[in-house]
DNA sequence: TAAGATTGATAATTCAATCTTA
DNA sequence: TAAGATTGAATTATCAATCTTA
């Protein structure tokens, strides 16, 4: 057998370490939706919706910010609130100031839902993500994270 | 203004880790994902599935070695693979041991196609991935994403 | 003109059931 | 019985075009 394998570009480690990103990413949000879905009847993206406008001012934010912070299109946005309010957990609510924006703004019962499914997926990040790294591990990820998703564009 | 809200459990500040790392994956891939089709015609999803494949030893793996390292599941790539075939960039083969097994294999233009597309794909990672951080953080960050990805199940 | 939101057409994925081989 | 792969039905997202308001 060959020793020296002809290297390639394929190998170079920075496409390693990306991959390792994606991977242990997709993995974890695998896991949590299982949970969810097992314990709540309700999808990750769901959950995380409400969990973004639950945390908004007012408990409310325009079909925008919520693209934008859960990187989704804006026709993707439209079809996930037409969902959640399809649940009774979301309304949409007219922005006073301009009329081209529309809120999605958490009812009752939606606060209810995701302070109860919140509980549940603290275990499962206790369990599957925090306690996997140190306290400065986890500083240190959270911080370059924080970097990376502000440096591309 | 009320100076001291209520505190709320959806501000769990492990809740904000977790979201910070799941939201620079997504605008990395979709930065990535632009380049890609941009200047190769070419899916992210593709793509990755082609740099699996050619990394593999013998550039070929079987269906279910790949649904595990994409976290698809065999559905999903049983389709991917009916794709990437349909492209001429793999083809399946029999498994010589055993006849349940289909090797999706890269294929001379599929290894052409991926080289080429993975000079475009370093370079964003270079200057999106790479760049933001010390080379102690890239270790750590790998270290503990390698950690993750192998303790959700 | 541009920004925000929605819609129709399309694409890609999951889930559950099924088929083949071990 | 179980593992690997495929398929039909349903879901969820994107893209491009459109509509409304600024």
């Amino acid at each position: 057998m060959s020793r020296n394998p002809r290297p390639s570009i394929l190998d170079d480690e920075r496409i390693t370490s990306f991959g390792v990103l994606v991977e242990a990413t997709r993995r974890l949000e695998r896991t949590f939706a299982r949970t969810l879905r097992e314990e709540h009847a309700m999808s990750l993206i769901d959950f995380e919706a409400l969990l973004r406008i639950g945390r908004s001012p007012d408990r409310h934010m325009s079909m925008s910010q919520l693209a934008d912070q859960m990187v989704l299109t804006s026709g993707g946005v439209t079809r996930l609130v037409d969902r959640l309010a399809g649940t009774g957990f979301v309304e949409r609510l007219q922005c006073p100031s301009d009329r081209r924006v529309q809120w999605a703004a958490l009812t009752e019962a939606g606060l209810g839902a995701i302070e109860q499914a919140t509980a549940t997926h603290l275990a499962d990040l206790e369990a599957h993500f925090v306690s996997e790294m140190t306290p400065e591990e986890l500083r240190t990820v959270t911080g370059v994270c924080d970097r990376l998703r502000k440096g591309c564009g």
